[in-house]
DNA sequence: CTGCAGGGGTAAA
DNA sequence: TTTACCCCTGCA
């Protein structure tokens, strides 16, 4: 646990608005000088750009470089992924183009798990409140420049929480899912290190469709945004289904069009980076 | 001020 | 395939 420092030169594909309020995230935060701060794992950190260079600073529990390196998902070439994306159609051209700047963060699987059962018919202020009030109650606290941050709570730190401690902290109906996705993974009904090495990604997801609160859309957000790192997913939200609505499919009635439907389309047309293509229409439907 | 729809779905009927 | 579900916000 020291105070480290980094500046990385010249990255492609790094804005920080576009890779921290793009959706994938909860727990990022604006500061008045632009920069975001944030808690993944056991670290604590800022992140500023300033030109090309982007600096990191904060308390780190192993390697700031190394740490950095495998969260921001730096040794991905986003920049030959987004070409090859571009020649698809004019509709993948122009939405890269306006969320360039996006990476796909590698975060840990147990927390990706926990906050988008949370994100389930939610809205973001609020699934970022319920994550920082369980960070709160059950985390552990790191201090930085005289101000307290919390560590996402292990399942570990969570083995006692009760149902009524859950409805208490703002959960709603999530309190039972939350409650019993935890006691599962505690107990291995679902493995999450043989789920990190399985390379099956339909088996994978079957796995995780077991979770209480993990319907086919969160599997999908986790297969994508954690340590998972599946990009041939299409996580299908009432954004995505709007999006490929209006662009491809052009069914009058929104609603009248499948969820089948529309990852066929994805399928066809993006292949092994439907993910990442996801990524980007549903950023520029939801924010331009 | 009160009422109500809707929000990054899921589970149960 | 349809419906209820917690809580908060925006808007009529």
């Amino acid at each position: 646990m020291k105070e480290q420092k980094i500046i990385l030169e010249n990255v492609d594909s790094f804005e920080l608005r576009d890779i921290f309020e793009c959706g994938q995230c909860f727990r990022w935060n604006k500061q008045e000088d632009g920069s975001y701060e944030g808690v993944f794992k056991q670290n604590v950190a800022n992140v500023k750009k300033e030109g090309k260079n982007v600096i990191i600073k904060g308390i780190f529990k192993e390697d700031i470089k190394k740490t950095v390196e495998e969260y921001f998902d730096l040794k991905r070439d986003y920049n030959k992924i987004k070409q090859d994306l571009a020649k698809i159609d004019e509709n993948m051209k122009m939405s890269i183009e306006y969320g360039k700047g996006i990476r796909i963060l590698n975060q840990d699987l147990w927390e990706t798990i926990i906050s988008f059962i949370i994100s389930a018919n939610n809205n973001i202020p609020r699934i970022k409140g319920i994550i920082e009030r369980l960070s709160k109650k059950y985390g552990e606290k790191i201090t930085w420049n005289n101000k307290d941050y919390y560590t996402f709570p292990t399942a570990e730190e969570l083995k006692d929480v009760t149902v009524e401690e859950y409805r208490n902290l703002g959960l709603g109906f999530r309190d039972i899912r939350l409650y019993e996705t935890t006691k599962m993974i505690l107990e291995k009904q679902v493995d999450l290190n043989k789920m990190q090495k399985n390379p099956n990604t339909l088996e994978v997801r079957e796995e995780l469709l077991k979770l209480s609160g993990v319907g086919p859309k969160v599997a999908d957000c986790i297969l994508l945004f954690s340590t998972l790192k599946r990009f041939e997913v299409f996580p299908i939200d009432v954004w995505v289904r709007r999006v490929m609505n209006e662009l491809y499919i052009k069914e009058k009635d929104e609603t009248k069009v499948s969820k089948k439907q529309i990852e066929k389309m994805a399928q066809e047309k993006f292949g092994d980076f439907s993910g990442l293509a996801q990524q980007y229409l549903f950023y520029w439907r939801r924010e331009a």
